[in-house]
DNA sequence: CGAGCAGTTGAAAGAGCTCAAAACTAGTGG
DNA sequence: CCACTAGTTTTGAGCTCTTTCAACTGCTCG
């Protein structure tokens, strides 16, 4: 199941053997977590980063009045916490938003990485810079599109970084999402999510039971004003 | 005057004279940019990142309707840049919003730095993820704040970050933006700033000729909810 | 002194929110 | 196989915050 891992490392730059051991070496256990538990909780002192392995997981940040933003999704594959190594603590939580698989792997095999492989400590300095441009584009859909556009923005994020690990079949991939866990991606209320959903029903996509299908891509990056640059697709050494 | 650079390093970790030297020994060349030029335009291929020495700058994302998000404030000792490092072009600009200095730094540099001192590695890769904690607050703010509460956040965020390279004096600092500008960072018109803005200096703060001077710290933080945890504040070995 | 940018003000419109209730859906147990 | 429950989705109506558009003021610098 690291081997989704794997995937999306080696879309960005070549893994070695060395390395592809390194990685495979670091893993120390493989925990399953039912959804809407949280898996790691914010400001508690990490000794271990996390690798999601099958499920949707998200980073979440509350507010004393009960509010709450999701500031990234994560797909199979990716580190949802890979930050913490050198946080030492998160400022966020990181939530299982549907039944979640995770590879646990303790800090001191990343520290290790760091004195050892030069180039395997660069690719996933890139992994947590990638996540950080992923925050960016998720600003500029806040502070900037309109509810519609940054519905679609989502989508077209998501239909891209599942393909990356084969999730996407057909245009549909798997996204077991409730409509609330959908506003608090968006920023928007779980009402407006609901309105809003509707319009891109209208020949976009189709969203239910689990799984989105996009039913015009093109159409749909048109309406989000998505260009995937800022998901840094091209392979090249870091 | 890369002492502030290395003050807000110290800030969160030792850096050894070994690491000082390499810090020092990164630095090829001093910029001047004038206000409202870009340093760094986005897609383009990079080899070099620069630290901001003096002046604001951000980071700005601009959307096909020419409506523009800036995802990140800048503070003199800030590399606005390092991810580029890794990621080999930027997603977003970085802009100089003052008149600035920089510090530039070729990537071969940081490349040597990978490959002979983990330590300071590792302390830079902290630097870029400490950029993705201020990304996710924003991301909070944008979606979940109102106005006021953020508007409220980014002057307690500033004071924070000014005060941790010695720009603060007496609760004021210098922050010459203008209201559009400030209205980039917030998701907001210009017009509304402007109303939201005349609100806080109903005793909270004053901002006038490009400098900011918190009248009532508590209150202001009380009404952005701001908590400066995200800001990692704590020295320990990274 | 005039040009140009930044800031201020007003009025109307609109996107998204709130509150509240109804209609589904799926899983549970009798 | 059918009620029953709990969670999710859908719908309606009124309201609010923020935007839009447009004009006016005031400062700064050539």
């Amino acid at each position: 199941m690291i081997e989704r891992h794997l995937m999306k490392l080696r879309a960005r730059d070549e893994i070695n053997d060395e390395e592809e051991a390194a990685i495979r070496g670091s893993v120390a256990e493989i925990r399953r977590i039912a959804a809407d538990q949280v898996v790691v909780r914010a400001l508690q002192p990490m000794d271990f980063s996390t690798i999601l392995l099958s499920g949707i997981a998200g980073r979440a940040k509350d507010l004393a009045d009960g509010k709450r933003q999701i500031t990234e999704l994560h797909t199979p594959g990716d580190y949802t916490d890979l930050h913490s190594f050198t946080l030492k603590y998160l400022d966020h939580d990181v939530l299982a938003l549907s039944d979640c698989e995770f590879a646990v792997v303790p800090h001191e095999k990343l520290r290790e990485i760091t004195q050892r492989l030069p180039h395997l400590t660069r690719v996933y300095w890139f992994a947590t810079n990638l996540d950080a441009a992923v925050h960016r584009e998720w600003e500029v859909c806040l502070g900037r599109r309109s509810a519609v556009e940054r519905m679609a923005h989502l989508f077209c994020e998501l239909h891209v970084r599942m393909g990356l690990v084969g999730l996407v079949e057909d245009d549909g991939y798997e996204l077991s999402l409730t409509q609330s866990q959908l506003a608090e991606c968006l920023g928007l209320t779980q009402v407006h999510v609901n309105r809003t959903l509707m319009e891109l029903r209208n020949g976009l996509l189709e969203f239910s039971r689990g799984r989105v299908r996009i039913r015009n891509l093109a159409a749909l990056r048109a309406l989000a004003g998505f260009d995937p640059a800022y998901l840094y697709l091209d392979r090249r050494p870091r």
